[in-house]
DNA sequence: AGTCTTCTCCCCAATATTGGGGATTTTTTC
DNA sequence: GAAAAAATCCCCAATATTGGGGAGAAGACT
C-alpha cells in the first residue's frame, strides 16, 4: 500500500481526487488537506511514502510547503500537481526536489501512474513539462554560435574581467596593462561583437560562450 | 495515423515491436530498419512523424543519426529507445534534440503512449530517465538559487531591457517612463542585487534567472 | 623586406551611468 | 482607514564609458 497525502484547495478537485485515490487498489489515502500550513504536522501524523501537492494555495505555495517537508523528510517523494505550465514554475519546482510534476488533469488515472512511478523510485512529468524541461536543459548546455567570432587572447581575457563585473580600472589592474589598454581592447571587442556597450557585449559573451 | 519509423538492430526485439506497432490503431508503422545509415533515405522516403531510435547500432550510433535528421527535419519527433540508462547518454541523447527518452521495456504499450505523447508536441521520459534529468537539472542550479531576491514587477521588466542590452534612455522609451524613472529603478536594482553597474546587475539576473 | 596582426599606449570630447539627495501618486496590504 | 510598498518623477555632481583619431614595438607569415 502505498500512503499518500493531498493538498489542494479547491474543495471540488479534492474532493473527487480524493474519493477516486480512496477507491484504488494499492493506495492508501491518509488525509488530503486544503492548506499547507499545517503540512508538517500531516507528515508526523500520517507519514506517507507520497505528497500530491497543489502549487497556488492561501498561506503558504505548494513549493514552500514541499521544501519544508524535503528538509525534514527527504525519503518522502513530492508530486507537484498544478495548472502552470510556464518555465519559471517547473524551474522553481525542480529545484525546490520536486519528484514529479503533473499538469492538473480531469483524468485521474495519471495520478495513480505518477504515484507509482515516484514511489518506485523514478520521477513523472507530465509530456508538456517533459518538452519545457528538455528545452531548457538543451538550451543550458548546447552552444549554438552561428556567427562565430575570432577573439584574441586579451580581448577574452578582458572580456572576461567584463563578465565578472570590473570596471576599466580593475580589469587594467587585474591585467596588469594600462587603462588606455583596456579601453582600445574593450573597442576592438565591441567591434567585433557588433555592440555598443558593456551589457551587451556581457550577454554574448555568454550566450556565445566566448568566456 | 500517426506516421512512424523504427531504427533497431536487434532482429528480434525490431519485429515484435514492429508487429504491435503495425496492429495499434492509430500508428502507421511506415518502415523498420536495422541500420541507421540509410535514416536520411528513409525519411524523405516515408516522412514519418515520429522515430523511433535505438541508440546502440553497427555503423552509426542512433545519436549521430538522430542530429543528421533533425537537421533536415526538425519537426520529425525522435523518440530514443535504449538499454543506456546512464546520465552520458542521456545527456547527449537531449543535447542533440531528443523529443523523448525511454527504456526499452518488454511492454510495447509504453511505446505506444510515447509516441501519441511527442506527437502532440510533449515529450516522454521513462520514470528513470526523468529522475536522472531532474537530478542533473538540480545539481546545475541549486546553488545560484539559495540568494533569493524579490524584484517588483517593473524591476523586472528594466531588467530584461538592461539583458537585452539597452540604455536608460531606450528603456525609458521601451517602458514609455520617464528617463529619471528607469534611473530611480535601476538604483533600487542595484542595491536589492548587491552590485553597482550594469554588467555585474546582467550576469546576476542571468545567473539567478531573474529574467 | 614588406605586410598583417596583436598588444601596447596616448589625446580629446561627447555621452552615459552612478550615487546622493528628495517628492508625489497609486496600489496593496493589514 | 492607515501604513507599507510600488511606481512615478525631479535636481545635482562625480565618474565611467564610448567613439574618434593616432602611433610604436614585437612577432608571424609571404
Amino acid at each position: 500500500m502505498i500512503r499518500v497525502v493531498l493538498f489542494e484547495d479547491n474543495k471540488n478537485f479534492r474532493e473527487s481526487l480524493s474519493m477516486f485515490l480512496a477507491s484504488t487498489e494499492g493506495i492508501w489515502l491518509a488525509g488530503a488537506f486544503s492548506d499547507a500550513r499545517n503540512a508538517l504536522w500531516a507528515m508526523k501524523t500520517h507519514h506517507p511514502d507520497v505528497v500530491l501537492m497543489d502549487i497556488q494555495m492561501p498561506h503558504i505555495t505548494g513549493i514552500e510547503a514541499m521544501m519544508d517537508i524535503k528538509k525534514l523528510y527527504p525519503n518522502v517523494k513530492v508530486l507537484i500537481q498544478t495548472v502552470y505550465e510556464d518555465e519559471d514554475h517547473i524551474f522553481r519546482a525542480i529545484c525546490a526536489g520536486a519528484d514529479g510534476y503533473v499538469i492538473k488533469n480531469p483524468n485521474p488515472e495519471v495520478y495513480v501512474q505518477a504515484i507509482q512511478e515516484v514511489e518506485a523510485g523514478g520521477s513523472h512529468l507530465s509530456p508538456n513539462i517533459a518538452a519545457k524541461v528538455l528545452a531548457m536543459f538543451q538550451n543550458q548546455f548546447v552552444q549554438t554560435q552561428p556567427t562565430f567570432v575570432e577573439l584574441t587572447q586579451r580581448e577574452k581575457q578582458v572580456l572576461g574581467c567584463m563578465v565578472k563585473g570590473m570596471s576599466y580600472k580593475m580589469i587594467a589592474d587585474s591585467c596588469d596593462i594600462k587603462f588606455s589598454t583596456v579601453h582600445s581592447h574593450i573597442k576592438n571587442i565591441y567591434e567585433k561583437l557588433h555592440v555598443n556597450s558593456a551589457p551587451e557585449a556581457v550577454v554574448k559573451a555568454l550566450e556565445m560562450r566566448l568566456v
